[in-house]
DNA sequence: TACGTCTTACGTACACTGTACGTACCGTGA
DNA sequence: TCACGGTACGTACAGTGTACGTAAGACGTA
């Protein structure tokens, strides 16, 4: 709502301070520092001014993140080719948010990590949903065929995030991790060690993604695909 | 590593303090006042000990969380029938997940939410690798479909979760919401608004859940299925 | 020009956080 | 008996988000 243009002829030397100038400190300091280096003292410094001017411009912290929130995701690039197929326009909507994580990978994870109260998101929902109704679905499957996807989507990148690792652990750990392991617990995680410790990402979002668009290939329709 | 069992009789009233203690303690408050309340002085005075006494327990507060996450975790129910088809087995290990989520909500939030350094996750994984090889998937395949129904757990739960609400926004948003949206920019979301209001996340979940088996029901194997 | 109002930047202050550090007790093995 | 290791404790510190009061400039109107 506050305006982003500085009110004409700044007064002093400095740029006058912004809503928007302070969301992109707060971004820059998350990816330089990571999401626990942000606080308004940290952002307030980062822009020479005083903590509680900030509180001009963005309500509370959350507000601020939540503006976080807001510029990430409205970078995903929502660029469409009509002319594909309902299948690969479905994979390039998918892999948007995957490309968006990987400019911004410690925004992304406080985005993703706190309950935000935003429309954030809308546009990618109104593309897929567009999508699948392009591809003759009805309405019901349409809404949840979207959300299978963002569950994906979002799951993917939690993995990769690290979230916990358990499982993730496996990626990361020395094989040697994997002989300390019960062999009567743990038979097929200890055989499949080596490949378990492997790391690509993206073949396994793809494979994963793979999944999803065959099943719906093979989904009934109401209509047919346009 | 700390027993958990008093050293014998103990010297007063009280039942000696314990990590198993402290860590349900930190459990319920969790589950009552939310992962925000959480605080090592609120812990303490659960227990009606000094905060600094939790520490001959517990080495920091992330510990104390992964305690949680451990707890919560293995409280997944992974009972199997193995005269059951693998797809149906598959359904239940992921379902279970899901259960637990519903036991310990807020705590299941703050497990997903933090990055946390343990081998928890680590039965189920093996669960879902045996799962893969009685189907009759290769080792390679295997690893993948485990990361992929894994994916898409967590991001079913995140979506529950209400992570952000960009999307599930518009599950909770009273219809008029979807009135003031720009009908140029957003026909699907406005036009399916009254299926997005709707709130069946069982449903949505078994829905993708369907989708992934199905895709690997049709999905080439190295072997046979037993 | 003068005045009142609005916006912005500021400083102080408060309640609360995690935890480093030093201390005192208490049950047990030598 | 004595020393010791573990446990519970209290104090203290640096850092957090933000409520509140204040002052200085910008601007529309009289």
């Amino acid at each position: 709502m506050t305006s982003d243009t500085p009110g004409r002829a700044a007064p002093e030397r400095r740029p006058a301070l912004t809503r928007g100038r302070i969301v992109r400190a707060a971004i820059g300091l998350i990816e330089r520092e990571g999401a626990d280096a942000l606080s308004m003292r940290r952002v307030a410094a980062e822009l020479d001014v005083a903590v509680m001017s900030l509180y001009n411009h963005v309500p509370n912290k959350n507000a601020l993140l939540e503006g976080v929130a807001e510029h990430v995701v409205s970078g995903m690039e929502l660029q469409d080719d009509p002319s594909a197929s309902w299948q690969d326009r479905a994979r390039a909507l998918v892999r948007a948010f995957r490309t968006v994580a990987h400019e911004y990978p410690r925004c992304m994870t406080v985005v993703l990590t706190r309950k935000f109260d935003t429309t954030i998101g809308l546009r990618p929902a109104e593309r897929a949903l567009a999508l699948a109704e392009a591809a003759g679905f009805d309405g019901v499957t349409a809404v949840r065929i979207t959300r299978a996807l963002m569950a994906y989507a979002l799951g993917t990148q939690m993995r990769e995030i690290g979230f916990g690792k358990w499982l993730h652990h496996l990626d990361t750990s020395p094989a040697a991790d994997f002989a300390r392991l019960d062999p009567d617990e743990f038979p097929h995680v200890i055989a499949l060690g080596a490949e378990l410790s492997r790391h690509d990402p993206e073949a396994d979002f793809e494979f994963g993604l793979d999944l999803l668009i065959a099943a719906l290939e093979a989904l009934p329709r109401a209509r047919p695909a346009r």
